[in-house]
DNA sequence: GGGTCTGCTTGATATACATCAATTCAATAG
DNA sequence: CTATTGAATTGATGTATATCAAGCAGACCC
């Protein structure tokens, strides 16, 4: 593989799409990969494009959003390490969703007939798509509800609960990127995003800056209502 | 297959899920499934049981709903003929939808054990549930950036074009269900759906009762911004 | 240090949509 | 045919969120 480094390898060999399958198999799929740098706030693809490659993000960050009637909104925001887009790979249709990086990132750009034809070829890698597809599909689900029955300050509380139990169930973490990105994320503005910030105030959650602390987990999971079924295993 | 007639085995075989599969893994799967009927308005699964069958309807309609803070909202109407709910059964996991009945149907019922033991053993079968949920996916972001991008008028602008796409072209036709149901998918209320359809009288939509007539396909395309994708070929 | 960014916050106002309440309409039963 | 019921519509009002407009704070620069 171009560009790779010792121990980046292993990583995403550990990823559970790449895990199971066949080691041959695997390493026809890296060497034909390529790992790629690339500056912040650069546009990696856009909407309506045909799929090329599947990305898997090694390092930094990138946003997936959508376009319409002169406003942007992001769709998701992708944390290393993960694959991505990986169902217009799969289907060899156009990306429904425009990616840019949101800092220096590190990708391994899978060309997308070459993943096409691997998992045509490797069952496990087969299986372990579809069952990265079925996740995938019930996040979306989880996203739409969400937007649908809960109003912006409960969307913000539900997404720090999540965020925290994702990130080792710490109380007390930072914001990772700019808070007009999370706004967008959350289908808000980043003003109204502020104002939520501080109706949380009086459900549990102190902040400072991008500071977040999380004092009265019961208070604040009461207010946002969490979801039905606890988030999927991974 | 109990209670299966005549007639409809070939039309659930010709479904692009089990169409290019193996003819005996077919048969095994459809002679350990169940043809059932059921009334109106009966609920077939509430949110957090755990996926016990793949459904297939086959005659009908079904909701697909998600409750939350005491309201509902449809996440999906399932025409005929349609399976759903891959993405739990593939994954074993608890159902993120309740679902029920809208009119008398007839539904397969595919043990969700025996589905996953099948793919398994049929590469062609996990393919094509690999293709499946790739497209469930892409329509869940369709969905989501519907939710976040357009106003609701326009949501209904775009459903009605959509609607009208994939029934044959045809620029007039009679809504199927009933509207607050129709609202409830659209993300609104059903005070605010009637409203929406007066707006859309001035931008060549006339309608009577349920039934609807595109008169200015430019006009209401122009006003409800279609997506930058046009919708997946199935 | 002061200045100039840029992003975040705060306040005032506008707008989309929900809610509440009444009315109309359509289907059905007697 | 009229009476009854539930859905759809219409109108009046309330609320969540967007928009517009300042102000404020931290980062970077000279």
């Amino acid at each position: 593989m171009t560009f790779m480094r010792i121990g980046e390898k292993p990583e995403i060999a550990r990823l559970p799409l790449f895990r199971d399958m066949d080691d041959a198999m695997r390493e026809r799929i890296f060497s034909g990969s390529f790992l790629q740098v690339f500056p912040p706030q650069l546009t990696l693809f856009e909407v309506g494009q045909r799929a090329d490659f599947l990305h898997v993000l090694v390092d930094g960050a990138v946003e997936l959003y959508a376009a319409g009637g002169g406003r942007d909104t992001t769709m998701r925001i992708v944390e290393p390490v993960t694959s991505y887009i990986l169902a217009a790979v799969i289907n060899d249709m156009p990306y429904l969703m425009s990616a840019r990086t949101l800092a220096s990132s590190r990708i391994l750009l899978v060309p997308a007939a070459l993943m096409r034809e691997v998992i045509k070829q490797d069952t496990a890698l087969m299986q372990a798509t579809m069952h990265e597809l079925a996740l995938g599909y019930r996040d979306l689900v989880r996203a739409l509800t969400d937007m649908k029955l809960r109003q912006s300050a409960e969307r913000l509380g539900h997404y720090l609960l999540e965020y925290s139990a994702r990130h080792g169930e710490n109380w007390e973490f930072e914001l990772s990127g700019e808070k007009r990105v999370l706004a967008s994320l959350l289908g808000m503005t980043p003003e109204n995003l502020s104002r939520a910030f501080s109706t949380l105030k009086g459900h549990g959650v102190s902040t400072s800056g991008s500071k977040i602390r999380i004092e009265d987990r019961i208070a604040l999971s009461a207010f946002s209502r969490p979801d039905p079924v606890p988030a999927d295993q991974r």
